[in-house]
DNA sequence: CTAGGGTTAG
């Protein structure tokens, strides 16, 4: 390009006279490429440039170098903020986020340290800085001495600061710290009831959280977007559907309809409360999309079995330009892995760093362990985890550990077992896994051995619970349990719905029931009020006949339970829409959506 | 530059 503006010779500096080239006036620093860079080589052309444009000791454009610089190139940042001979408050808070949100954001209370050091008292914005990153890095003692640095100098009750201490202390575990610092603020905004709010969402409990809007709706004061946005996630949590329609028509009613953010919540609320047309609604009527919208309705084709549909959306999106991120990965992948389209997602894993520019991550790997695991290359995928350029987490070899369940390779699931207990004793679901292989193989001795070794270490099954919306209330039933007022009539249903689905070919499969030491009949008793049963059982005497029943369990759903629910679908003609642990189950006349492979 | 959407496995 540049060749055709410079013809004729180039006329070399040392010919021109010195003064000339003082006099020269330098090229103009392009400021609209700072916000767009994205790697360290970009940043070091641009740092390059502001030298040659003789800007390099501006503070305000070090401070411009300083924020652009990508989270990985914190070192870069340091060797920019250390020519900086007297660094003012934003310097420093500058410095400051970026370490906030590298890898490294503990760093970012040794630069408040040195702030204060060098005598700069702190601003607004110093303050919230700090907890982000000790946030960010789950440091719940740093952040307790941030707090008190910020009692001490004033800011506690900053308008700034304290819905970040809540978002801190809520981030970090703390979530009484949180509601008594919510608690105890008179004048409350409602920045900090969106503050706690999310504080309720992060730590699962999405009750509390519709309870919190509900007061703030009672003070008067007008939720926000972000409101919007929790509250969405709250319905998500909890699979409440009528509830999620209910905010959509509130989002609409009060202009927050073109947000990309409220949409895109939208979208993960549907697809999670199990209407996947409403996700697509959504999705199709939003006029601009990020790469978080697209991200969400890859997600939510692939939680509902549609891996095909996935992946020519990600297609589409390549197509459209917007440039992937490491989650949209996990949806491709996971998509992939969940439609046994083996040799597609390996290819995408492969083209991921290359072709994308996405490093993989622990979650790409296992969802690599997921794709060859569940297409039955059991011997493959463990050896790819025994490749791993990172130590492995438990969670890759019990994923590994659960396809060799369900291909039942004893053997393998054995090794897999024992790679587990090295890293997590723990975990209950792992003993129950093993022992119910060792089970089917008749190998009662390891079975017996298995359970001795879970009591010896206090290892602790999860108890199954599933719940089901009725009439806007969520109602929770638990594995065998009689807690919910109705449980007597859910239990007697369950009777009922057994007995009627045995004149259709149902046979309780109780191979899988982990109690050896129960009779057959205890045994078929204890999978007939399993918790997904008890809330179908309740929804088929609570709901007007042919209504769907949208049940939400904590656990994978259990081989009998999927195989009654197909019965149940067609027996009592009802479509079911259960959500697992992971993925959906839609149940409509006899069969499932997932192909009976999950 | 307060709060904040999409995140494998079990």
């Amino acid at each position: 390009m540049s060749a055709t503006f410079t013809a004729g010779p180039l006329s070399p500096a040392k010919s021109r006279p010195n003064e000339a080239i003082a006099k020269e006036t330098p090229p103009p620093f392009p400021f609209s490429l700072l916000s767009k860079c994205t790697s360290l080589r970009q940043l070091q052309q641009l740092h390059a440039l502001a030298i040659k444009s003789r800007l390099q000791h501006q503070p305000p454009l070090l401070a411009k170098l300083i924020t652009s610089c990508p989270p990985s190139a914190m070192d870069y940042a340091r060797h920019l903020f250390d020519q900086i001979p007297d660094p003012d408050v934003v310097l420093f808070n500058t410095l400051s986020r970026g370490y906030s949100r590298s890898d490294d954001p503990i760093q970012s209370v040794a630069v408040f340290a040195r702030m204060l050091d060098a005598g700069v008292g702190p601003d607004d914005y110093s303050f919230p800085t700090l907890l982000k990153a000790c946030a960010s890095a789950k440091a719940s003692e740093e952040g307790r001495q941030a707090h008190g640095a910020a009692v001490k100098l004033g800011f506690a009750d900053n308008i700034y600061v304290l819905p970040t201490l809540i978002s801190m202390y809520a981030e970090c575990g703390e979530l009484k710290v949180a509601r008594a610092l919510f608690a105890r603020t008179d004048g409350r905004c409602v920045v900090s009831y969106n503050s706690m709010i999310t504080a309720c969402v992060r730590s699962s409990r999405p009750g509390e959280a519709l309870a919190l809007f509900r007061e703030l709706q009672a003070t008067g004061l007008e939720p926000t977007d972000v409101t919007m946005l929790s509250l969405l996630s709250s319905c998500a949590l909890l699979g409440a559907l009528e509830l999620g329609k209910w905010i959509h028509e509130y989002v609409r009613k009060n202009g927050f309809g073109s947000f990309v953010k409220v949409n895109t919540a939208l979208i993960d609320m549907y697809a999670k409360c199990g209407s996947l047309e409403d996700a697509i609604g959504v999705f199709d009527e939003m006029g601009s999309k990020d790469t978080q919208a697209w991200s969400a309705m890859i997600v939510a084709y692939a939680i509902h079995g549609h891996g095909g549909k996935a992946i020519s959306l990600f297609e589409e999106m390549l197509k459209e330009g917007i440039k992937p991120d490491g989650i949209t990965f996990l949806g491709v992948l996971y998509a992939c892995s969940h439609s046994g389209k083996v040799e597609e997602g390996l290819g995408y894993f492969r083209g991921m760093r290359g072709r994308h520019g996405v490093i993989p991550g622990i979650k790409h790997y296992g969802c690599v362990v997921d794709l060859l695991a569940r297409a039955g290359r059991l011997g493959e995928a463990y050896e790819f985890i025994d490749g791993l350029p990172m130590q492995p987490t438990p969670i890759l070899w019990r994923t590994l550990l659960s396809a060799c369940g369900g291909h039942g390779d004893v053997d393998l699931g054995k090794r897999a077992f024992e790679r587990i207990l090295e890293l997590d004793d723990t975990h209950g679901g792992d003993y129950v896994i093993i022992s119910n292989m060792c089970a089917s193989d008749g190998r009662w001795e390891d079975v017996n051995r298995i359970r001795r070794l879970m009591s010896e270490r206090g290892a602790v099954k999860v108890p199954g619970c599933s719940s089901i919306e009725v009439d806007n209330t969520v109602h929770e039933f638990f594995s065998g349990d009689g807690k919910h007022p109705q449980s007597e009539a859910a239990h007697r249903m369950a009777d009922e719905v057994v007995e009627r689905l045995r004149s259709v070919g149902y046979v309780p499969d109780t191979s899988r029931v982990f109690h050896v030491d129960m009779g057959e009949e205890e045994k078929e008793a204890s999978l007939r009020y399993h918790s997904e049963k008890l809330a179908i059982a309740f929804g088929l005497i609570n709901t007007p006949p042919g209504t769907t029943l949208r049940v939400v369990k904590n656990l994978r759903v259990c081989g009998d339970c999927h195989s009654m629910a197909k019965l149940v679908s067609m027996a009592f003609d009802r479509e079911i829409v259960l959500r697992d642990l992971n993925r959906f189950h839609h149940f409509k006349d006899g069969s499932c959506s997932c192909g009976d492979f999950w």
